[in-house]
This record gives C-alpha cells, sequence and structure tokens, in this order.
DNA sequence: TTCTGCTCCTGAGGGC
DNA sequence: TGCCCTCAGGAGCAGA
C-alpha cells in the first residue's frame, strides 16, 4: 500500500521521466478519480493542456506536479494507485483512469488506480503547497520537521499512539505497515495512550519512525502484490525486511514469540505480545 | 476542540 | 462452477 517509501519512489520516478515535458491532453476514463477536482473532467483537460512540468514534490502521501502560475498537478495514490510512465504503445492497463499525453510525445503518464480510492486534480499553491495539502503535516523526513512540537503533541493526545502516528495533520508519510514496524522497533504497544509515553519514548518513537521510512525508501517501498509499482512498473522489495505487519503468528525477530494480529480502525495491527505489552487497563476503542 | 467509528471501493481468496 | 462473504486500508466526515 502506497505509504512514504512508496510515495516518494513514484515522486524520484516523475522527476526523472516526467519533469520537463509539456502536457498536450488529458483523457479522463473514470469520472472518480477526478472527482476532488470539482470543475469537472472538461476543466481539468482545458486548463493542464499546454502546461510544463517544472518539478515533481511530495508532503507525506500527497505528491504534486509544479507547473506555471503557482498551480500544480496534485496526485494521491490511495490504497492502490499508480502514476505510470508508459510509451503510448504500451496497452491500457485495466485500471487506466487518466491518461496525459505528453511532448515529446515518446511517453505518457498514467493513472492507475484498481480501488479508486486515490484521484487526481489541479490546484493553487500558496508557499508553493496545493491548498488541498496545506493541512498535511511534515514528514519526519522533512528537513523542516519540527521534532519537539511532534513530541509535545504526541504526548498531548488522548488517544492511541498507532492512532497518533496514522493522523496525517500531527505527522504525515506513515500507514499501517510502518505505523506497525516503528511501533515494533520502539517496543510500544499500539494502544498506549499519547499522553501515556514518556518523553524518551516519544523521542525514541519519532527516531524508529524515521529509520523505517529511510530503510524502505532505499528497498524501493514495500510491495505484497502488483497494487504498488514505481512509475516503470517494478515492485520494491522492503517486504522482506518486515518485523511485524503481516507476520502474524511467526516468531517475533527479537524474543520469538509468535506475533499476534488484532483489530482496529477497521484495519488490523501485528504486534509482539511480548516486547510491546499493552496497557494494563483496556479502553473501549482501540486495539484488540 | 478532541476523539471515535463509519464509509467509500474492487479484487483476491476461502467456504459451501 | 458459481455464489456469497470477508478482508485489505487512506482520508474525510459525522456525531458524541
Amino acid at each position: 500500500m502506497p505509504e512514504l517509501p512508496e510515495v516518494e519512489t513514484v515522486r524520484d520516478g516523475l522527476a526523472r521521466w516526467a519533469v520537463g515535458r509539456t502536457i498536450t491532453s488529458v483523457q479522463v476514463n473514470n469520472l472518480r478519480s477526478v472527482r476532488r477536482h470539482l470543475a469537472g473532467p472538461e476543466d481539468l483537460a482545458a486548463r493542464l493542456a499546454g502546461q510544463r512540468l517544472e518539478s515533481a514534490e511530495r508532503r507525506g502521501k500527497f505528491l504534486w506536479l509544479v507547473l506555471p502560475a503557482d498551480l500544480a498537478l496534485v496526485v494521491h495514490l490511495g490504497m492502490s494507485g499508480q502514476v505510470l510512465v508508459q510509451p503510448p504503445d504500451a496497452p491500457d492497463e485495466k485500471h487506466l483512469h487518466v491518461r496525459f499525453s505528453l511532448e515529446p510525445a515518446d511517453l505518457e503518464l498514467r493513472f492507475v488506480d484498481q480501488r479508486t480510492f486515490g484521484g487526481v486534480l489541479l490546484d493553487q499553491t500558496i508557499d508553493g503547497v496545493p491548498s488541498t495539502v496545506a493541512h498535511i503535516a511534515r514528514d519526519p523526513l522533512d528537513p523542516l520537521f519540527d521534532d519537539a512540537l511532534f513530541v509535545k503533541r504526541l504526548r498531548a493526545r488522548n488517544s492511541a499512539v498507532k492512532r497518533c502516528l496514522l493522523d496525517q495533520t500531527l505527522v504525515s508519510g506513515i500507514g499501517n505497515i510502518y505505523a506497525d514496524e516503528a511501533l515494533w522497533r520502539a517496543r510500544v504497544h499500539g494502544e498506549r495512550l499519547g499522553a501515556a509515553l514518556t518523553r524518551a519514548q516519544a523521542v525514541d518513537l519519532l527516531a524508529q519512525v524515521r529509520d523505517v521510512l529511510g530503510e524502505a525508501i532505499t528497498a524501493g517501498g514495500t510491495s505484497f502484490d502488483a497494487l504498488y509499482v514505481n512509475v516503470n512498473g517494478q515492485s520494491g522489495y522492503f517486504d522482506r525486511s518486515l518485523n511485524a505487519y503481516g507476520r502474524e503468528g511467526r516468531p517475533c525477530g527479537r524474543c520469538g514469540a509468535p506475533i499476534r494480529r488484532t483489530a482496529f480502525m477497521n484495519r488490523s495491527s501485528f504486534w509482539c505480545p511480548s516486547c510491546q505489552r499493552p496497557p494494563r487497563v483496556q479502553r473501549h476503542a482501540g486495539l484488540g
């Protein structure tokens, strides 16, 4: 599933292969993929035609191609979105929803999305950030990320720490996989309250988040199936380095205890019952 | 203001 | 073989 490392891999691919080219036309095959462009698909196509792609930027899981006049083509991959750079004569993908023809015409951009949680839109930027992304916090790999502010805000939350990690207005770029991995590395149970963490624990958790995200970027992201690929259609290999996520029943790499899986926020959490002791008082909501 | 739970969506996989 | 059900989860929203 696309989290920060996967989106960064895609951004890097766009910077290499798409930046410097000009959009000549836009073909929308699925209206749901442009639903966040409120003016409609015709407006999107008309305003993008002739626009030069100046750079590829990212904040958390949002990425955007910078256009002239403070405009940006914003892309969110959702759960299954892909941005592919393909020759125009390559066969269409089954879930090809938006096609961006480019000049030079030897390559085109394709937005492909099986589950259609993602989408694209044209947006105005303010200080270089699209207005639809302005509410998203900086990610931990951003040089301007404020560690002290994050620790302060995390420790003020009366909410499960895993939910805090998934809150993109607190810290961006972390999804279910890397939240579980960082919590495992920090030996913190996801149901612990943010307010129950010591300052040292919060600082260490942030460090583990940084480590796991950085290692995943180096590996090209995490792929369990064909739902995440880079702009050339290739999968990452960080799934081979996972210690908790998807390892239910398999021994913890530290202590050997079988990894547990519990439901949380309509998804799964994977944790070690020995290394990550759950809080004594179970809350009504949260893990388990 | 903070927090929780629900909804959207499609395809794979399992059970019958 | 075909049908039905469950599961996967990012982000936004409603309601408490």
